[in-house]
DNA sequence: CCGGCTCCTGCTCATCTGAGCAGTGGCGCA
DNA sequence: TGCGCCACTGCTCAGATGAGCAGGAGCCGG
């Protein structure tokens, strides 16, 4: 071992090779030249100080993505895809920019889905106003799970549906039904109704599926619709309803919360989501991490987009205690390491 | 010229050249590869995100340094040598980096200076006890300023030549007389005393001088050693005095401020400092701005070491209308643009 | 419609850089 | 003292990268 003395003299060479080479544009050789060192010696140096962090590299810009948490989610959930954007401190910009991430990520998925399902939401409508035009050609819409016709906001579950086909040059069919009936029978009367019956079945059918998540309080768009009152909100926070996933509130378990409520739920079924081939969570802020986990850590969708707050909490409250993941020492801290 | 929108696609696809390239460690052939495009668009997409301050390469080291700074003040003020470390918002903090880097600037002067000469203050005094053991072999330390003998902390003065000089395994010759005489007759008799008198002949000899440059007002080493009172500052910040350099009062124009005060300094001249080899001014923080820019556009310094407010400090307002200088686009962007 | 202009593209070639390897020297332990 | 261990050094070589160039597409004024 080298002694302590010359371990440090070793590190502000380091520093100042680091200095030349990347304030000053200088080769290796010449950094070499300067410091008196080989230019091995040189790129050791260079190694070395990334490894230690005395090197930050960081990309600034809105469209970043943060692709060592997209690693580790992926293999963590088992999922196809993530998608993990820088979190502003802003929380309005942040639901922006994971919106905008999930509209890059749609307009980038391979093979293009001939016919997608799409839920509806604050932030789904945010996807959709932040897709371009013509993202994609020749792409149907079908929603899958009922609207808001009491909305105080009345249109906005079906102009999120319109808005995506229409950018792709596609249909929209849209599910003309509330999302929540007060009785089961007038569910499964609504149900059978050949309109709303034959849109459930294609929503079946689409190759993809587009959604995001509530979260069991008043904020909640079905307090806002009218569906459920606060009360019921209230009640099924009581039986550990974390929050909704295309209308269907769920535990932290990725269980139902409230059968009997959910049997009044109209709209494609969570084991139905959950065999989907493609079905992609947009989701992001602090409010939402409880519902996120319950999705992910269950199953409930193969594509996650996200910022990377809810990223890191879902990594790090999931930890295995066996398996220490990466706090202290960075997953890919080097370049060319 | 490329349309706007796929100016944007552009941008987009060099933000994710840079997540691959630095965060990855993917080659630009595999970069290519994924993102379908040939490796030499990577490479200018590369260029590109670092020319445009995309990606923030940022060295976090507590000894690193401002290499582009170092040279702008080296090339406006025609400096042999400019040493700027990033500053720590703590002033204190501030000082401590600033010193550290004297030391490790001094250590690594060549040829080796075989006399040195050093003025002193609280600046110099952390120079010195930064300065490793054994930093040189056999240099010899002379003061070229007047000691504090009625120092509140008595001995500082003493203690930074002999530290200096102890840690090299050199000689200290002291000067034996206070800074400044309160009769004129008293400091020319002083000064002819063969004691005194060979050591600022001996002083004239230096092959180069260390010093740092204190500020007209009540927090000066003088008013604290008693000096100068108040009053004397007050007088001397009216006669457009900005600091002291080696005891001696200047103004902006780095002309003497009060001819009378300068006749009764003892030390080495303004002019004798003016035409030295080699002059390494040490100095940082927010107040000492004016005087720092006072020595430095008057050749009173062949060396500085500071902390980069300061340097830019004396960049921005020296300027050139004429010539402007990097404030928007960085000098040194692009790693190996 | 054409020539001139600029910018972008993909290429060749020279240079730069990292992986891997054998030689060296310090250091602890027998 | 002698032995082995280990880290460090400088090397070879192949792969990665940047500079510079010719060809081509879009754009404008004549």
């Amino acid at each position: 071992m080298v002694s302590t003395e010359s371990a440090a003299a070793n590190e502000l060479l380091a520093v100042r090779a680091a200095e030349l080479y990347y304030e000053e544009n200088k080769t290796q050789d010449e950094i070499g030249a300067i410091l008196r060192v080989t230019r091995w010696k040189v790129g050791r140096l260079l190694a070395q100080a990334r490894e230690r962090g005395i090197i930050r590299i960081e990309i600034v810009h809105p469209r970043a993505r943060r692709l060592s948490l997209e690693r580790e989610l992926g293999a963590r959930f088992g999922l196809q895809d993530a998608i993990v954007v820088p979190a502003p401190a802003d929380p309005i910009e942040l639901q922006a920019r994971v919106a905008e991430a999930a509209a890059d990520y749609l307009v980038s998925v391979r093979p293009v889905p001939r016919l997608l399902g799409v839920s509806w939401g604050r932030t789904l409508h945010q996807v959709a106003e932040a897709l371009p035009v013509g993202w994609a050609t020749g792409v149907n819409v079908v929603q899958i799970n009922g609207g808001v016709s009491l909305s105080k906001r009345p249109g906005t579950a079906a102009s999120t549906a319109v808005m995506i086909a229409q950018k792709a040059g596609g249909q929209a069919t849209l599910l003309p039904s509330p999302a929540i009936l007060e009785r089961l029978e007038t569910k499964k009367a609504i149900e059978s109704d050949r309109t709303v019956g034959g849109v459930v079945q294609m929503a079946r059918g689409a190759a993809a599926y587009l959604f995001s998540a509530g979260v069991a309080d008043l904020s909640s768009v079905h307090v806002d619709s009218g569906y459920l009152t606060g009360d019921d909100i209230a009640a099924l926070v009581e039986r550990g309803a974390v929050g909704d996933v295309i209308g269907r509130y769920i535990t932290a378990d990725g269980t139902i919360a409230d059968p009997e409520l959910d049997a009044r739920t109209l709209g494609l079924s969570l084991e139905e989501l959950r065999a989907a081939r493609s079905s992609i969570l947009v989701i992001g802020g602090e409010s939402k991490h409880p519902v996120a986990r319950a999705i992910v850590t269950h199953g409930l969708c193969s594509v996650i987009v996200t910022d990377e707050h809810t990223a890191r909490a879902l990594l790090d409250e999931g930890d295995d205690p066996t398996e220490t993941i990466s706090t202290t020492s960075p997953t890919s801290g080097g370049h060319h390491s």
